[in-house]
DNA sequence: GTAAATTCTTGATTTTTGTCAAGTAGAAAG
DNA sequence: CTTTCTACTTGACAAAAATCAAGAATTTAC
């Protein structure tokens, strides 16, 4: 079973392998170049994607700065689910920072999904769900942890993404400056 | 139409009034006296519940301090989600702040809702990601906001907490010490 | 109603983080 | 290879926020 398979089973809860082939065969592999967009704001977000190799980084642009979102790296999801599934406009942009390949699923076929796929709404469930915990576990590390706790914490699960992402992307995601960011980063290397 | 009905239609996408008549059928009334607990930590969330009347907090304590990561007032919806649907066993306690009216429907009974309304898989879908937008624009208010913009915008939406909630809850919410939440009261008072 | 406990506020101080500005290093383009 | 651009670092300083400690106000318990 390739990686891809695998982690599809687990992100959804998936026990039946007919199940799994099922789901997976919506899924394309796409190269996305590096600098492209998989997602551009004010427009709906259309694919669902599952990084395979690469890099993308989810961000909004305000008046004065530029605030990321989300670093996606191998195995990771990515999309604006809330677009992506009540189909509005997404005030994120998702650009590939080196050049990323991705399983990709346009929302046309995911609708398909379940006339093939019996169990479909509660694989869909176990997945929006475990989104949402992610998500919970972030804001909690915001409310009881400083810059530093936070960035070490990244660090240690993330090590790999440290020479491969601008930094201030990684700063910007963990909710600090560049310059705070650098500092830190500076502390833990002596 | 109740109220009630009104949210949960709302909250749940729900157009057709038999569906709704339906769903609203396995919710009870309930009052929480202040200071009794819908959720204790290390158990599984078995209630999810809509808040009538009165406040609950959901809050955890770690070693040095306490976290609160909701306040939950009439409209809002409380539980530890993934707890409920999952059935993993919670790290967070839910506590009524005043004496509260929620009406609450069990897992048991939330399990049967599928059998009865046949777009229930829809309706779930909908909730579950309306509650994962909100929590993304937590994180984003972290990442974008000061304190003081974060206490500002929260001030605006729900001024009627703020002479109902122990103040110091709010600080935890916002992701600040009870000191500079006190501070920053008094300054836009001025 | 009074005492006790808790919560809130305030001041003084320290620590953390942000801002601004300059300089350096590194990558990309020609 | 050289130039240009961008990203990163560093220093000096300012602002924001945390900490500690004390006192005031409010709530709770008796």
């Amino acid at each position: 079973m390739k990686e891809f398979e695998h982690y599809i089973k687990s992100y959804f809860g998936i026990v039946q392998e007919e199940d799994l082939k099922n789901i997976v065969s919506f899924f394309k592999l796409k190269t996305i170049q590096k600098g492209n967009f998989l997602l551009k704001p004010n427009s709906v977000c259309e694919k669902l994607c599952f990084v395979e190799s690469g890099i993308l980084r989810t961000y909004r642009t305000t008046d004065t700065k530029e605030i990321t979102l989300w670093i996606s790296k191998k195995g990771h999801f990515s999309a604006d689910i809330s677009s992506f599934i009540f189909e509005i406009v997404s005030q994120w942009e998702i650009q590939a920072l080196v050049d990323t390949e991705v399983y990709i699923i346009t929302k046309e076929d995911y609708n398909k999904i379940g006339a093939l796929v019996q169990k479909w709404p509660e694989f869909e469930k176990t997945f929006t769900i475990s989104c949402f915990s992610v998500l919970e576990e972030r804001v909690f590390s915001h409310l009881s942890m400083t810059a530093e706790e936070r960035y070490e914490s990244y660090f240690q699960q993330n090590k790999e993404l440290f020479n491969q992402v601008p930094l201030q992307y990684i700063a910007s995601f963990l909710g600090m400056t560049p310059e705070t960011f650098s500092r830190i980063r500076k502390k833990q290397l002596l």
